[in-house]
RNA sequence: CGGGGUGUAGCGUAGCCCGGUAUCGCGCCUGGUUUGGGACCAGGAGGUCGUAGGUUCGAAUCCUGCCACCCCGACCA
């Protein structure tokens, strides 16, 4: 590991991809466009899943897995469907290799599927086509089903955990009576994904909804959760789909209503992938590093001896025994980094760049003393505290700190967010500031794609929770009800 | 996929224009001294120069194809 991160202020883009390697989180693989998630980022990312699944569970919903490999008709079926994901499918054309003689290994062109099979870009497809077999009935629904899985999107240009051509995700596929369960059901786990978002990562996100060119294809109706990152862009951190009966009459899959009659399913889908793990990363750390929020934060604290002897290390260990088991019993995960490989100062460091929460230094003045040093990764601030109640004080800073990185990211985004009332004006907030912008828009996706063309600003979404007022679109002057988004994006 | 750039030890690099088997730093290993913010000294190991061809007595260096990565666009969770 060599020492020191590029300043973030200096250079973004190289900020970011070297925390992310160095870290220990992820790194490119020998494939175009893929990434290997490494042990430390993998862990992160396990935390979010387990909280994630949790909620599902609690919402009702049952993991369920399908097929990696998807037949290219089903494709076919839903006319928008295909057209959003025809130009990024890896496609599985052959079934066995050879060796053409020259020791070399080939393609077996006898080996040629009949039908082509598609690496899934998302399962809408295959699951509909599955749920065609398990619904006849209003008795048979609601189907809330979810699948942790992995998918590939081959992107032209790709980004560790924001955009790479495989990457992890969860996709929630259910299935409903009446539109109106459906469209719930949509804003249920949209809310799901804000308390998660907010909570866990404390990250402060947009609830709204995306315009017609901005939606999922095959959508009725795009719900989506903004998040604004360090340098003023905004990334999407979760989206949730009100898909009306699109896939049901694609795939045939109706059922008897209580009435006796024959209706086609109501349907939603919603997901979020390791991209949360971009989120995550670039809303809170710095030039040192990452910084967790404890309540994702594989290691909560650690803690790091300081000493000549092995006589000391002894009696500090004896302390950090009685109080580790102290904190595991308030579920608090410690770390006690006594490697006499390295030396402190490097530690500290090293904890620094991993984000690590928490960090309790003990050393032979706080044998004297009956204290231990803490340092809070989010403020960088070390005091003294006495070995007195410090269970209890770590259990609070924690809560502290989750709560301070979250209101610390609020403030930002607060400050990154201006109001304007002309084009002239959202020009100059995008050069000069960036951030959300927010403004008045006629409602056409003409006037949207112009903004974009000129100013490479989308809408992000129409927010939901927003006060309803009457203004002129700050392109064309027409009428409007509301302010939406603007931002450059992720 | 279009434009630009890069690929040399685990990482960062010099060498390339002007061909002669590879430089330096970090890291790694050994020994010693150290240890409250990324230690120091001494010694040592580690390289199919992205890859496949071509030119040449000889290729990291010149030519061609391919692959990967980075930046800018278009696309996108």
């Amino acid at each position: 590991m060599s020492k020191g991160l590029t300043s973030r202020k200096e250079d973004y883009s190289q900020w970011y991809n070297e925390l992310v390697t160095k870290a220990d989180l992820a790194e490119h693989s020998a494939v175009r466009g893929c990434m290997v998630i490494k042990p430390y980022g993998y862990s992160i990312w396990e935390k979010m899943q387990a909280a994630l699944d949790k909620m599902f569970k609690d919402t009702g919903h049952s993991n369920a897995y399908f097929p990696l490999l998807i037949p290219k008709s089903f494709f076919t079926k839903e006319a928008s469907h295909v057209e959003g994901f025809a130009t990024e499918c890896a496609v599985v054309t052959h079934y066995r290799l050879k060796n053409d003689g020259n020791g070399n290994i080939v393609v077996d062109e006898d080996a040629k599927l009949e039908e082509e099979l598609i690496v899934r870009p998302t399962s809408e497809t295959i699951i509909w086509n599955t749920y065609r077999g398990w619904i006849q009935s209003y008795r048979d629904l609601p189907i809330l089903v979810n699948q942790w899985a992995n998918v590939v999107r081959w992107e032209m240009r790709t980004r560790l955990f924001l955009r790479t051509a495989e990457f992890l995700w969860q996709e929630g596929h259910t299935a409903h009576a009446t539109a109106a369960e459906a469209v719930e059901e949509t804003e249920r786990m949209l809310d799901v994904y804000a308390d998660f978002a907010e909570n866990w990562m404390a990250v402060p996100v947009i609830k709204g909804r995306k315009t017609a060119t901005e939606r999922f294809a095959g959508a009725l109706d795009t719900y989506c959760i903004e998040a604004l990152m360090q340098d003023g862009k905004a990334l999407q951190a979760g989206t949730s789909h009100f898909l009306g009966q699109n896939f049901a009459k694609a795939f045939d899959v109706k059922f008897t209503n209580k009435e006796g009659k024959i209706e086609h399913v109501w349907a939603s889908s919603w997901g979020v992938s390791t991209r949360l793990m971009g989120a995550l990363i670039m809303a809170h750390s710095d030039d040192s590093g990452l910084v967790l929020p404890p309540m994702l934060a594989p290691i909560q604290v650690v803690i790091i001896p300081i000493y000549k002897t092995d006589d000391e290390l002894n009696q500090i260990s004896e302390i950090v025994n009685g109080l580790s088991a102290k904190l595991k019993a308030k579920n608090i995960s410690v770390k006690y980094d006594n490697r006499d490989t390295q030396r402190p100062g490097f530690k500290f460091a090293e904890y620094e760049l991993k984000g690590v929460p928490i960090r309790i230094a003990m050393g032979a003045r706080d044998l004297q003393s009956n204290t231990a040093e803490i340092a809070r990764r989010d403020t960088k601030e070390k005091t003294t505290v006495s070995l007195e109640g410090l269970d209890v004080y770590i259990e609070n800073l924690l809560n502290e700190i989750q709560d301070n990185i979250y209101k610390k990211a609020l403030d930002f985004r607060g400050e990154m967010t201006t109001e304007v009332d002309s084009y002239d004006e959202l020009k100059k907030v995008l050069d000069e500031k960036g951030g959300f912008v927010s403004a008045h828009w006629d409602g056409t996706p003409e006037t949207e794609k112009r903004i974009k063309d000129e100013t490479k600003a989308t809408i992000r979404c129409i927010p939901l929770n927003i006060k309803q007022e009457a203004g002129s679109c700050i392109l064309t002057g027409n009428p409007s009800s509301q302010r939406v988004l603007f931002a450059k994006a992720y």
